[in-house]
DNA sequence: ATGACAATGACAACATACTGGCACAACTAC
DNA sequence: GTAGTTGTGCCAGTATGTTGTCATTGTCAT
């Protein structure tokens, strides 16, 4: 009765809620400056890592989201000249999503803020508490990722 | 450069943010069963816990978000049925959020989903992580929450 | 008491994200 | 090749949550 690790875990659910509106916060916080939010900042996240661009709906896998939120993030995304759509030999229709270098500077401006933010956030927190921390929500992600 | 605490803490975060979406869809999967959603789910979590009830802006303290979301939920709860308003001694204006018979079914019903859920989840984790991984994240809801 | 400040309700506009449905394209198996 | 399945674009509707504004109520220092 009353398993401690029930608490335990629903503590560390409703705990989670918690951080990530406030995270959200802290993103939008970080990037107003740069006419960006924390959700274009995601998906400019992506496409920076990949080489060749990405698709919408490649986008929204990694993100684990819908293609069509995604979308709209995309669309509206170009109107503001961060993004551009390219052809992609692979798909006819499936366009791909390469940033602009509007969109590249935007990233780079994003980098010289989000860095010392995570450093500033981090300096009083011994690396083995991140790694575990990170371990176990990357499980729980695994078990619900299906 | 590349300090792997930076680059620990950036992939927290962005896991953080995969876990909040994979962990709502878990909750409305376990609620629309009884008629919830997990913002629902939220809300009467919070008045459960409380004794005499709740105001409005009270709990959306409680859960960190605005109290235009939390009123738009208890405006749509009380038209189904879950919670009903009282009026709050304290305050002139600011009436107390209290459940209903069926909120309180509701609530109940929804432990008997939830706790096997929780426990079926965490059946493989020590509970030595979920302590660590639970203080960490508290620490930077602390952090952020301010 | 009163005057300044904070909390609340009410309304509006907007951003983010989900689901569903439909048509077309791409892929797989046979 | 053809059929069945999956992936994609597009459109619509809905849920959740934010910010902003204004009037009113409460609180507190003086």
């Amino acid at each position: 009765m009353h398993s401690p690790k029930r608490m335990l875990f629903l503590d560390l659910v409703l705990s989670v809620f918690r951080l990530n509106g406030l995270l959200i916060a802290e993103g939008d916080t970080m990037t107003d400056q740069l006419g960006l939010t924390s959700a274009r900042w995601k998906v400019i996240g992506v496409i920076a890592l990949s080489n060749a661009g990405l698709t919408v709906p490649g986008i929204a896998r990694v993100l684990g989201q819908s293609r069509q939120a995604v979308q709209r993030l995309t669309d509206v995304m170009m109107a503001d000249g961060l993004v551009q759509y390219q052809a992609n030999p692979k798909h006819k229709r499936s366009v791909l999503v390469i940033l602009t270098d509007a969109g590249k500077d935007a990233y780079h401006a994003l980098r010289d803020v989000q860095d010392p933010w995570a450093l500033r956030n981090t300096d009083d927190i011994p690396i083995e508490e991140l790694e575990t921390a990170l371990r176990l929500v990357r499980r729980l992600i695994q078990k619900f990722d299906k």
